[in-house]
DNA sequence: TTGAAAGCGCTAACAT
DNA sequence: ATGTTAGCGCTTTCAA
């Protein structure tokens, strides 16, 4: 089926019926229309591709899917992009570089823009791929030279101290911290702030023991193990994201840890059941669909306007207090118990 | 950047370039290499798919990316897909037949199979596209007629099955249900095998209370607080899936309700905390990468060989016994107490 | 094994 | 407002 039998059984030239899909003023513009439900005609988009280079199409690359924080920020991608009759194109990369250069490889020329999460900060994937006119928008992280694209970001440094000021404040001094990669901006950044800001209050008896770890519940699991042998014990612990969060729950879980009488805990992102939780979380939210409706705005008024300056937002964040974080048991008390058999 | 500059600098033709390209046995094939990676030349994919009709990608079509079935199941057919260098290009049609029905026909044209969710049972989808030769497997739901597509899904009926005997063996007989839409296969299957189990005992004091709901957080929400002012009152709840199991737990604890004392509840599918909550959750747990994979390699093997008989697969589900559900409290009991104001 | 040449289906330039 | 025509970049005959 294509646009020549169209024309036929409408009676006019290929042409016309080519302006009548795009919207130009057609005088038979009835026939058309009747021609091509008739014939149930749909455009072959590798042509029209070809043809006129648009693929009224973006692509999203995100690190990992099942993630919720960013299967919720696609969900604000989509709502912004489908008004504007703009497929969204997902792939997913598993926080992988080389897949995801693959991908971008793959989807620049099947696309009229990408959203990009950078697994990492020193990524090149702009120097290889932006200059061939493709407008990217980086989300949640940049990379060392993202002067070439839209960013949008959370203050994951107000987040990471609101919520050391917030155990310090509980009379925490002590701390845990299980940090993302310091490979990417929200692991950098999480990681650096929540380290000074537990070190502003100018009190030497805060202290900090950090485990860096992958952003993954596994490498949440093994990092919280890892930091309830700690010696002396910490009283409290900041996950630096939903997926380590929960792997350290477990992990407190498994060991007969209870929160928050042994172990305070607050997470960076929230999760759909933080609140149902045996100790309802407290965590450090930010607005994901707003990240995702912003980055496609940006990258929305890019394709129109590829001259425009680049922008570069920060959204801000916030501390939800909820029950898993609490004083600290006090010092005279007995040792706590730390049995450390794993039992799955 | 495009074949010919390619051919040039290796002193060959386009063609032997495009031959090289797809696996052909070529003889300057080092200088070729040379002048591919050297000139960082990528074969434009419209072209290609125009010229060729292969696209070396697959679509696929979820209900709902945010929920965690879906999107694990994304990961199964990932892992299978990304083996064969297929690209999986995923979106999301959020339970909207229509605009399931635009992605397949923007999608049909872009890819070499598609893998769908179809929304309803009565979907036309396959009337449509079917016969345009693009090898469709269903996941998860089926549709009428079906006959012409490979589907794997698993055994709803069982599980419910498992959910209902489980339930009444613990002594429960006023049992509420939180049912999905019965226009789309797990909807229907849950609810009637969750209707026929209850009553297969032959005890006819067993009552189920149904509420249909739409598979979303909200409306398990709404059907749980609905199902709490039943009189008399039910003991036990079986939630249709995992969405609205959080919705029917967020409405039992705001309404005061405990869980397992006052209502007993069983989900069906896993939740990723579902062992980490107030009450841990007792649940219907199915393979949800399996699915996944398993859907990968049906399309695989059609896109192959699309004379071969078409395959119906279903998966076993299994009942995950937790802390939600418990024998109900006495008969003799006083009535328990239900406030009905919201308090969110 | 290779190159020349046709043409996939569409849109845009040009002419009317 | 419309038709004619060229050509997007590639793969695939066809002939050598």
């Amino acid at each position: 089926m294509q646009i020549s039998e169209v024309a036929k059984l409408a009676g006019v030239s290929s042409a016309t019926v080519s302006r009548h899909m795009s919207g130009g003023r057609v005088r038979r513009a009835e026939e058309i229309a009747v021609a091509i439900s008739q014939l149930n005609y749909r455009p072959n988009p590798n042509a029209r591709g070809l043809r006129s280079g648009r693929q009224r199409c973006v692509g999203v690359i995100v690190p990992d899917i099942t993630n919720p924080f960013f299967s919720d920020l696609v969900g604000g991608v989509e709502t912004v992009l489908a008004q504007q009759g703009i497929r969204v194109l997902l792939a997913n990369s598993n926080e992988d570089l080389a897949m995801e250069a693959s991908m971008v490889a793959d989807l620049v020329d099947r696309t009229d823009g990408l959203i990009l999460f950078p697994p990492t900060e020193t990524d090149r994937i702009l120097d290889e791929f932006v200059d061939e006119s493709v407008p990217v928008v980086l989300v949640d992280r940049t990379m060392r030279d993202s002067k070439r694209a839209d960013v949008v970001l959370v203050d994951n440094a107000a987040g990471a101290s609101m919520a050391a000021d917030h155990l310090v404040a509980l009379g925490h001094r002590r701390l845990g911290m299980i940090s993302g990669p310091a490979t990417n901006t929200p692991g950098r950044e999480r990681h650096d702030a929540f380290l000074a800001a537990s070190a502003s209050g100018g009190d030497s008896s805060v202290s900090v023991q950090v485990v860096v770890s992958d952003f993954r519940v596994e490498g949440g699991y093994a990092a919280m193990t890892e930091l309830l042998s700690a010696s002396p014990p910490i009283t409290c612990v900041f996950s630096a994201n939903n997926l380590m969060t929960v792997g350290a729950l477990r992990a407190l879980a498994d060991h007969g840890v209870s929160v928050p009488d042994e172990i305070s805990i607050v997470g960076f992102d929230d999760l759909d059941l933080a609140d149902l939780l045996a100790s309802p979380l407290t965590v450090i939210d930010r607005p994901s669909d707003e990240l995702g409706s912003i980055a496609a705005s940006l990258l929305l008024q890019r394709i129109q306007d590829p001259g425009r300056e680049f922008q570069y937002i920060r959204l801000p964040v916030s501390l939800l207090v909820r029950a898993s974080t609490a004083p600290p048991l006090s010092i005279s008390a007995e040792p706590r118990r730390r049995d450390n058999h794993d039992n799955h």
